[in-house]
DNA sequence: TAGTCGTATTAATATGTACTAATATGATTC
DNA sequence: GAATCATATTAGTACATATTAATACGACTA
């Protein structure tokens, strides 16, 4: 694996490693919304939303069109989609050990 | 999808959201190995490593067994392999993209 | 064309996380 | 049991990232 393949890699999958965009993911999951729909059913801020929109636009993990004023946001294709679902299904096995760990130290574990 | 469930997963991706261990993983894919093999072929620093392997373990993506003054860590299960390969396959189709962001504001991306 | 609505950007701040160096622990060997 | 080897832990520091508030932009609408 070359050094650039590995960067582009984690940028990637940090795409997914946030709280708040896992939120989003999930809120697009189904079917395309716009920015103010994903703030309300997210409860969070237009300007956290949007910047993380961004961000997920950036990782390739979403795409977006716009009509008129309004600007639509849906996952980029099936395999993010599928991401998504392995995700959850590792971690319906993992899901134990993973909430157990208590460390506190630097590495965030 | 419950608070607590969420916080398991961005717990569980953000193991993976990082070069130093997306680098010991590819290390010990294969078959497990010593911290010290993990330092040299990754070209590491020994405290480094070993926190992050400490990361890892606690996100539940590896495990290790002791065996005299040694640790011998590895996936810890098929599952993660899979999830491993299947991030490669899914860059396969992203990585243009992802290379070309050129944002660069508080959200990495 | 002024105003409003939806979204994006910027700047400031606070927090989280990775890294290094130093030290501690625990198991082996002499 | 002292020395050595493999690994883990701790403390300090530097850097990255998330959040908020304020502002800008761009497209409709009256």
């Amino acid at each position: 694996m070359t050094q650039d393949s590995i960067d582009v890699k984690v940028k990637f999958i940090r795409g997914f490693a946030d709280k708040t965009r896992l939120q989003i993911l999930d809120c697009i999951k189904k079917h395309e919304k716009t920015v103010s729909q994903i703030v309300v059913e997210t409860n969070g801020n237009q300007s956290n939303v949007s910047q993380h929109l961004a961000c997920l636009k950036g990782c390739g993990i979403i795409t977006s069109r716009q009509e008129g004023k309004f600007m639509y946001y849906r996952l980029r294709d099936n395999q993010i989609h599928e991401l998504l679902d392995m995700f959850d299904h590792v971690l319906s096995h993992v899901h134990e050990e993973v909430t157990s760990c208590k460390r506190n130290d630097q590495c965030f574990g």
